[in-house]
RNA sequence: GGAGGGGUAGCGAAGUGGCUAAACGCGGCGGACUGUAAAUCCGCUCCCUACGGGUUCGGGAGUUCGAAUCUCUCCCCCUCCA
């Protein structure tokens, strides 16, 4: 290899320190700076993958840890390319249930790419993005080829996914087809010649599959870069959309705030690490202050959700996110920002209906419970008799524990 | 192809003719205390025309005064052997 004269080594060291800060795992970590060298050397932007599945569109904070790194590469001129995983979709990923999972139509897919593309666009450049669909060869392989790409792995090899080896021990089952899903995921990193391939750990495997293809196919391998998984609000599972344990990029600033602020206290820092823009110096003095005392971790948590609010809605929402905040739950206010909802029935209701139409709560029963739990507000007045009736009047507001509110309007 | 085990509320799991709208645990929700954190405590957790009524225990049909519990049938899942 010819030799990478001085400013060309600090270029390289640069964007080493950018791209190893906060990740997990790099494999092979030495090849990635060796990556990163040629393509200062050859002036050729890298080709880093991530892979999206495309049944579930509604980005949330737990993806952009990925997307934050995938913007550190884009900044630096490298190409990103976004998988959409139509074919892979209709296989389903291992996850140890049993029900397979639904197929996407054509529609749905293009409808959940757009999705994506949109909600990106808030983290990254999508002008400069390539989108691909695997589709496109999947679909293309015939019986033989799917034999031969196969071969080209063992049985006792793709048994080491620690899934697969868990529900071995477990005495669960595991479907033929399942095995193709790394096959799959390794076969488009061959046909997109990636150089590296992010994801979260949990894609450890998969993307290791990645290089293994590569490699038999002739082909350049691979670097897999893991990130960390966030756990969602409740602190203990990976965030994810059906746990409903999700902040999502696209909810309104005041949601954004309130989710940050229930977060438990233990994730504060990782949070602060994985999808905030602190530089690592501001990132090392919240450490500290927190652990002298000096900042208190409410303290700290506001300036969080304050800054996820900033980053996704700018400096003015965040502001007033927090000022919301601050007037109705510390010092029990009403929000001035409440969902209005037109009224155009009885003038005279019973709260139970009321809570049901405006689809507060999903059943009378519920509604009577929640009002015995003194769960029940209205115009700040605890409603305190299941058979109360309510004369509507404009602007009443109505309040359901803590944080729903609803106004009406005539 | 053979043998066996199983499907109960969001999940796990009791219950095997009336006392079961169904124990218990988890989760979830509300309340108290707080910092919409943790811990703790209290209450709730099928629906409704609500001191009562209606529909629930994989689906359907039956036996019975009465079934999640018994019979028949269908569907689905799992384990072991070949």
């Amino acid at each position: 290899m010819e030799q990478l004269n001085q400013e060309q080594l600090s270029e390289v060291r640069r964007q080493m320190e950018i791209y190893t800060q906060g990740v997990q795992e790099i494999i092979p970590s030495e090849e990635l700076e060796v990556k990163v060298a040629k393509s200062i050397m050859k002036n050729r932007p890298l080709k880093i993958k991530l892979g999206l599945d495309p049944s579930a569109p509604d980005v949330h904070l737990g993806h952009t840890v990925v997307l934050n790194k995938l913007r550190l590469f884009q900044d630096n001129g490298h190409v990103i390319q976004l998988l959409i995983g139509d074919f892979t979709g209709k296989i389903g990923d291992p996850t140890g249930k049993s029900v397979a999972r639904k197929q996407l139509t054509d529609d749905e897919v293009k409808h959940n790419a757009k999705t994506y593309f949109e909600q990106f666009g808030k983290v990254m450049d999508m002008e400069k993005v390539e989108l691909h669909f695997n589709s496109k060869w999947l679909s293309k392989l015939n019986f033989e080829d799917v034999i031969n790409l196969a071969g080209k792995i063992t049985v006792a090899r793709l048994m080491e996914r620690d899934d697969f080896e868990e529900r071995i021990a477990l005495g669960k089952p595991i479907s033929l087809h399942e095995f193709f899903y790394p096959l799959m995921q390794g076969y488009d990193s061959v046909e997109l010649e990636c150089d590296i391939e992010l994801g979260g750990t949990d894609q450890h495997f998969n993307i290791l599959m990645g290089r293994h293809f590569q490699e038999k196919f002739g082909r350049e391998k691979q670097v897999a870069m893991l990130m960390p998984l966030l756990e969602g609000l409740d602190g203990v599972e990976k965030m994810s959309k059906s746990k409903k344990n999700y902040i999502g990029i696209d909810e309104q600033p005041q949601d954004i705030y309130g989710k940050a602020m229930s977060i438990p206290d233990e994730l504060m820092v990782k949070y602060f690490e994985l999808i905030t823009d602190f530089s690592p110096d501001d990132l090392a003095k919240i450490k500290t202050d927190l652990e002298s005392g000096e900042l208190h971790p409410r303290d700290a948590k506001m300036l969080l959700g304050k800054t996820i609010v900033r980053i996704y809605h700018g400096e003015e929402a965040a502001d007033k996110a927090e000022k919301g905040f601050i007037s109705v739950f510390q010092q029990g206010a009403m929000p001035d920002e409440i969902p209005t909802i037109v009224w155009d029935g009885k003038k005279e209701v019973a709260v139970v209906d009321l809570l049901v139409e405006l689809d507060m709560l999903n059943s009378k029963s519920e509604a009577r419970r929640m009002i015995q739990n003194k769960g029940v507000k209205v115009n700040g007045e605890k409603v305190e008799d299941t058979h109360t009736v309510i004369s509507i009047t404009n602007d009443l507001v109505i309040q359901v524990g803590k944080r729903k509110f609803v106004k009406i309007h005539i």
